[in-house]
RNA sequence: GCUGCUGUAGCUCAGUGGUAGAGCGCGUCCUUGGUAAGGACGAGGUCAUGGGUUCAAAUCCCAUCAGCAGCUCCA
């Protein structure tokens, strides 16, 4: 009897019943016979040596595809956890997916695997490929699995068959190492591509800090050598944009022992930018109506439980410091602080809108595992902001923050994807559902009146408040949390903030939270990142840099520093007793993005040699065509062309 | 916080029981130079901190502190 496959292209083929997909591959030609590592047969995937019994779609699996990749990624997994079978005694298995651009594989062994484990591992790992191994489905009732991961004392199996409802389940065996596994997987070993481990760390089983904690081996693999070496050298690139590695080497900010974890030095290049964007930032906002309020660093332990952090968040704040008695908190947020400036007078609806910024350091308590240079510290300066304001009046206002949002994210190069976090399933119960529905609403209408692309995330709000969120694409295509504009539901209710309406009486405000920048510190960390260091003109801590060929331009190069400093421009000069190919290099290794160079033409034309960092020496020009085309660069913030 | 790795000059790193090293940077001198490193000489170290083992510790052991990777991807 024939049965009739349909495959991608449309086109039927006939075969005899218990064909198998490699077979019909192998009918096809000879490269996809090579290149098949397992099938879709009427959507689901199987191996290739299946027999198909029916009428079917079926579509070869190759390496090319995503979800070829995946499956091999995944096969390399078990080939890794079948060396480390190998090389290790008694090893527990954990799980082993395929992930993002790779996979991993959780072990449980005495002692723990180490870097220099992971080339032996690696060797053997090639030496199945080299066997060819082949990747065995065996099918067998629950009980039968549970006997046999019993009597290789595979606990973590076992644990995980516990939750298992099939009476029937798939393994795969290669070799000795034998693992619960949906498949399909490679027919054998030798069908991988090229792989690579990358590292080894400790993983929770199941993620879970009060489980063992086990070891992850972590590794990547591709169709090619090729496609393998230029990942490596992704990863090697983003290796050198790390804000990390290039906070140092560009003198931004540091970290001490004596001062303590988490917490920024910012050295004076790194000031310097924060300053650009703070000066940027308060501009921004005075435009739009803010005003701005500072507040202590320190308050009394009662705003906070009035506030409802300290039960909520206390995790996260530091111990109380006791003075004359009473509990102090250092802040971890400045919303009790705006609020009760609010409160100084009775307000009348006419005064509002009110908003009231504040560039207000803060500090909470991280896992000291979880800090990461200054992207998650600390201390950190949020560029916070409350807006009082009727219910009427909410919608204008998100506008007029979407529109905020669009301006800044843009000057800094920043492409962004816009959510609306809906009400999460454990939430603030004080705010009716009525209340909540009509935030998120009115958070919508907002996002529809100004045409924003949004998507929704369910339940993804705060507990306190619906909100938008805006994640960042880096240049690297990274996401970082970007603006957040939160409608906060709690502390109007708490505080009892309320404003005179039109009819005489008193009504609860509106109180929305929002922060564009989030942390100054996480978002610089992420800004020396998308720019790799070479910051625009307009952000660069400095902008240009006079280089003299001998001793005798040196005070006609101080000149060309006066006059760009007299325009607002960072100017520094180099006139150290050396050569010009070395300075140039000082001055390319700096990152800076101008380097004026002189010597006796320049002195005696007045002009400047520039070499800027896009189109490397462009050629002597005059100094004041060079002053007004800087000048024009920072007033238009322009980017670098590639943003 | 937990697991593992790491901590030597300002930076990057070598040194693995027996007198502390290199390159870069820094200083001085020579050199006065035209777009990514000119030459010579020199200064610079409680080898993260505190204990321990040893005739002897940067090196071995313990603790502490800090940094790095991961702890989110689930049969």
């Amino acid at each position: 009897m024939n049965i009739a496959l349909t495959l991608p292209d449309g086109s039927v083929i006939k075969r005899p019943a218990g064909t198998t997909p490699a077979q019909v591959a192998a009918s096809i030609g000879p490269g996809l016979a090579r290149d098949a590592l397992a099938a879709r047969v009427d959507g689901a995937a199987v191996d290739l040596d299946v027999p198909l019994e029916q009428d079917a779609e079926l579509a070869i699996i190759t390496i090319d595809s995503p979800e070829g990749l995946e499956l091999m990624r995944h096969s390399v997994s078990h080939i890794m956890a079948c060396a480390v079978g190998r090389l290790f005694d008694g090893v527990k298995f954990g799980i082993g997916p395929a992930i993002e651009n790779g996979f991993y594989y959780d072990f449980d062994v005495d002692g723990a695997i180490s870097a220099d484990d992971l080339e032996r591992i690696e060797e053997e790992m090639a030496r199945i490929v080299a066997e060819e191994i082949p990747f065995e489905r065996v099918e067998m009732n629950i009980e039968e699995a549970r006997e046999l991961m019993r009597r290789k004392d595979q606990v973590y199996k076992l644990e995980l068959l516990e939750e298992i409802e099939d009476h029937v389940l798939s393994l795969y065996r290669t070799e000795g190492f034998i693992d619960l596994c949906r498949g399909p997987h490679v027919p054998q070993a030798g069908k991988v591509g090229a792989f690579r481990l990358l590292n080894v760390a400790g993983a929770y089983w199941r993620g879970d800090s009060a489980r063992p904690q086990m070891q992850r081996i972590y590794g990547t693999a591709f169709p090619t050598e090729k496609e393998l070496e230029e990942h490596l050298e992704r990863l090697r690139k983003a290796e050198e944009r790390d804000h990390r590695r290039l906070g140092q080497e560009l003198d931004l900010f540091s970290f001490d022992e004596e001062i303590g974890q988490g917490l920024v030095l910012w050295h004076p290049r790194g000031e310097r930018l924060r300053q650009v964007i703070e000066d940027y930032w308060r501009r921004l906002h005075a435009e739009r109506g803010y005003e701005f309020v500072r507040t202590p660093h320190i308050a009394s332990e009662k705003v906070f439980r009035r506030s409802g952090h300290i039960p909520k968040y206390e995790d996260m704040m530091y111990a109380p410091l006791v003075i004359d008695e009473e509990r102090y908190r250092v802040k971890p947020m400045n919303c009790p602080a705006h609020i009760k400036i609010f409160q100084t007078h009775t307000r009348s609806y006419r005064d509002l809108p009110i908003r009231y910024a504040e560039l207000g350091t803060v500090y909470r308590y991280e896992l000291s595992g979880a800090l990461h240079g200054t992207v998650r510290v600390r201390g950190f300066t949020q560029d916070d902001a409350h807006i009082f304001c009727t219910p009427e009046q909410l919608v204008s206002e998100v506008e007029d923050l979407l529109e905020l949002v669009e301006e800044m994210m843009g000057a800094f190069g920043y492409e962004y994807s816009v959510y609306l976090a809906t009400r999460p399933e454990v939430s603030l119960e004080t705010a009716g559902d009525e209340e909540w529905e009509r935030a998120t609403e009115s958070l919508r209408r907002a996002l529809e009146e100004k045409g924003v692309a949004y998507e929704v995330d369910e339940g993804g709000g705060a507990f306190y408040a619906p909100k938008i969120d805006c994640k960042l694409h880096d240049a690297l295509g990274r996401e970082w949390q970007g603006p957040t504009i939160q409608v906060d539901l709690n502390l109007p209710k708490r505080f009892e903030v309320v404003y005179v309406g039109e009819d005489g009486r008193e009504h609860e405000c509106i109180i929305v939270h929002r922060a564009i920048l989030g942390s100054l510190e996480r978002f610089v960390g992420g800004l020396i990142e998308h720019f790799g260091g070479w910051f625009p003109v307009w952000l660069a801590p400095e902008q240009v840099r006079v280089l003299s060929i001998t001793d005798e331009h040196a005070d006609y190069a101080r000149r060309v520093q006066q006059r760009l400093r007299a325009v607002g421009v960072r100017a520094a000069v180099d006139a150290r007793n050396e050569t010009m190919g070395y300075k140039v290099r000082a001055g390319t290794v700096d990152k800076v993005p101008y380097l004026l160079i002189v010597g006796d033409r320049e002195v005696e034309n007045g002009t400047v040699s520039v070499r800027s960092h896009e189109q490397g020496d462009e050629g002597p020009a005059p100094l004041d065509e060079f002053l007004d085309r800087i000048g024009r660069e920072i007033a238009e913030k322009r980017l670098p062309d590639d943003f």
